[in-house]
RNA sequence: GGAGCCGUAGUUCAGUUGGUUAGAACGCUGGCCUGUCACGCCAGAGGUCGCGAGUUCGAGUCUCGUCGGCUCCGCCA
């Protein structure tokens, strides 16, 4: 038991005023250390915590001696008794400041070399360098912290599933390329050579045969892995909590995942969430929020202006709303005294999305100051600002374009807007289901229509019917969970007959053979009793990322990788043995960057 | 595929209009110190200014390229 002779007591950040006098051993490392000539008090840290352990000369000759070599993030462990600190010098700072561990015996277990960082919370170093050192950046408390924290949360969600019937069940990592949707990272098989499995983007065909076996409630907490470009808040492997339920309609799922959600923020937080979660439809979402993802701690919603910009005289205006584009405003409460340069940053801004312009009218008491007002008379400018609210002291934008342009240009300026008031508070956490989704998507890409959520989606039952004749008429029983304007899961009821799932293959122009080579094992699946289904999946790292409070997913993963895809820490990924290639009939060719 | 920001000591940063030997703090090494807690005091070591070209009498500073990191657009059923 334990080490050289050693067996761990306590863990150091909890030893408290009740272990007075006791005898301890504790293991950790060494966090700082205050060498005075005499007496030496060095922090020992472990994941719980910090505690103050004393090397006395008076004490223990031997023991001090060794201690004054004692250096940052050595591994030591002691054995000492627990006492109260003398008078005048208790930490306040400090769970364990009340009390000290005088030191009887020490074990150095591992010294360490310089740091390549200082391993502490108040120096903000550089992510290139505390990723490839990761092992250390994760001995600081914040790091602890998140991935301590991002357990209980994944714990909470086991119990809570648990409690509610569902079975946990491992689906295959190398599985079957599906093109549609992401790209897939692919396995080179070596005994089916020149053939790929592919790791899977989600669960979701392994679930939903699931159901047909009959297991009625799944989950699993499992990676997911998209071959696509990486953000803030996306990696090329992340966690989703996978969940499919039978015979379910939407609210069946829906409230199965406040239940979820509401556990998560219990076991890690503390607080209570609060379920049901406000709803609403797409549409509205787009056109008072300019986002699928609205995020509604705040107002500031976006005006629909198409009408009124019908009859300007502005041609700017006139010409996209009367060409199936859209004009849309946005009141920018309060904010008059923006100045010329902040109002080009967010012309900059809307520019990203493709907005060609960004028009703005400051309201002032007795007039208005814009470089466009000249083009609007009277009446029509009236209604303009009657329909946006305008008060004196605001700034109100305009942007005219095709609808996704106006949208997103808005929406994201909806958002910097409110960045710049201070309008978001980081201790609100505000859920909103989206519904209604379209089920298709057109792709000027593809030149055809696309699955918006994914091609296992049921339409709603009243829009079957323009499946063929009008597929953009067609609603999915899919729905998104966001929190705060990020989205952090999303799910549909699906198609559980396979008449209708070929008919989908069909809308979406992949014919009949193709389908069957691709999804075949679905659609045959479906016709041997299958049951009405549906579920949701959840990203785990992005709610533990807005739950940790943390600008970036990486914080709240262990080991994740740099935005081109690269493991600073393993090098990965690397080149590999011209042997292993030929076992696997394998050439590379001469590299893209290569000329 | 595209746009922007960044790269100077182990770390975090400063470095003026292009001008002598590139600085500071922390860390590190040595010494002193018995109640500190981001201890204190003294001394010291530590730099191919990411890399490569170019402009120039002279480049950390300007230009171009390149590599790497970050943010975003596209992409992410």
């Amino acid at each position: 038991m334990g080490v050289d002779g050693l067996v761990r007591t306590d863990y150091c950040g909890n030893i408290r005023t009740s272990d007075i006098d006791n005898e301890v051993t504790l293991f950790g490392w060494v966090q700082n250390w205050r060498d005075h000539g005499g007496v030496i008090f060095i922090d020992l840290k472990d994941r719980e915590g910090i505690v103050q352990i004393v090397f006395d000369p008076s004490v223990n000759e031997k023991n001090h001696k060794q201690a004054s070599k004692l250096r940052s993030q050595y591994c030591i462990g002691i054995k000492g008794r627990v006492r109260h600190r003398p008078e005048g010098t208790v930490n306040p700072n400090l769970k364990t400041g009340e009390v000290e561990v005088v030191v009887d015996e020490l074990k150095v277990f591992s010294q360490s070399d310089i740091l390549p960082f200082p391993v502490e919370e108040y120096v903000n170093v550089n992510e290139e360098i505390r990723l490839k050192y990761r092992y250390l950046d994760l001995r600081k408390p914040r790091m602890q912290k998140n991935i301590i924290t991002r357990y209980k949360g994944a714990f909470a969600v086991r119990k809570y599933l648990d409690s509610q019937g569902f079975i946990d069940i491992e689906t295959p990592i190398l599985t079957k390329s599906t093109p549609e949707g992401a790209r897939d990272f692919l396995v080179p098989s070596r005994l089916s050579q020149g053939k790929f499995y592919a790791l899977p983007q989600s669960p979701q065909l392994f679930k939903q045969l699931l159901m047909v076996s009959g297991f009625d409630r799944y989950y699993q907490i499992t990676k997911c892995f998209r071959d696509e470009d990486l953000r803030a808040d996306r990696q090329p492997e992340f966690t989703q909590i996978d969940l499919e339920m039978s015979f379910v309609a939407e609210d069946d799922v829906m409230a199965v995942t406040e239940g979820i959600i509401e556990s998560i923020f219990k076991e890690t937080l503390g607080i209570d969430v609060k379920p049901p979660f406000k709803r609403i439809k797409y549409q509205e979402a787009m056109d008072r929020f300019g986002s699928d993802k609205p995020d509604m701690r705040f107002s500031l919603e976006l005006k629909n202006l198409t009408d009124i910009a019908k009859t300007a005289d502005f041609k700017v205006f006139n010409s996209v709303a009367n060409s199936g584009g859209l004009v849309y405003g946005l009141n920018a409460t309060g904010c008059i005294n923006f100045s010329r340069k902040e109002i080009d940053d967010l012309t900059n801004l809307v520019a990203i999305y493709g907005a060609k312009g960004l028009a703005w009218i400051k309201v002032k008491e007795n007039e208005l100051q814009s470089p466009i007002v000249k083009f609007f008379g009277r009446e029509q400018m009236d209604s303009i600002l009657k329909a946006l609210n305008a008060k004196p002291g605001d700034l109100l934008f305009f942007v005219a374009d095709k609808p996704k342009v106006v949208y997103d240009a808005l929406g994201a300026l909806r958002l910097e807007i409110a960045k710049r008031l201070k309008l978001t508070d980081k201790n609100e956490y505000n859920f909103v289901w989206v519904t209604d989704f379209p089920l298709f998507e057109w792709s000027d890409e593809e030149n055809r229509f696309e699955a918006m959520h994914h091609p296992f989606t049921s339409p709603i039952a009243e829009d079957l019917e323009y499946l063929e004749s009008d597929p953009a008429k067609v609603r999915a029983r899919a729905y998104d969970i966001t929190l705060n304007g990020v989205e952090i899961g999303g799910g549909s009821i699906r198609i559980h007959r396979s008449d209708v799932q070929e008919r989908m293959f069909r809308a979406l122009n992949i014919k009949d053979e193709e389908a069957k080579a691709k999804f075949g094992f679905l659609i045959e699946a479906l016709k041997f009793g299958a049951p009405p289904h549906g579920g949701i999946a959840l990203g785990l790292d992005r709610i533990m990322t807005l739950i940790l409070k943390e600008e970036s997913i990486r914080d709240v993963i262990a080991f994740p990788k740099t935005q081109k895809g690269v493991c600073m820490l393993t090098d990965a990924p690397n080149d590999v043995d011209v042997k292993q290639l030929n076992e696997l009939s394998l050439k590379v060719l001469k590299k893209k960057t290569e000329k």
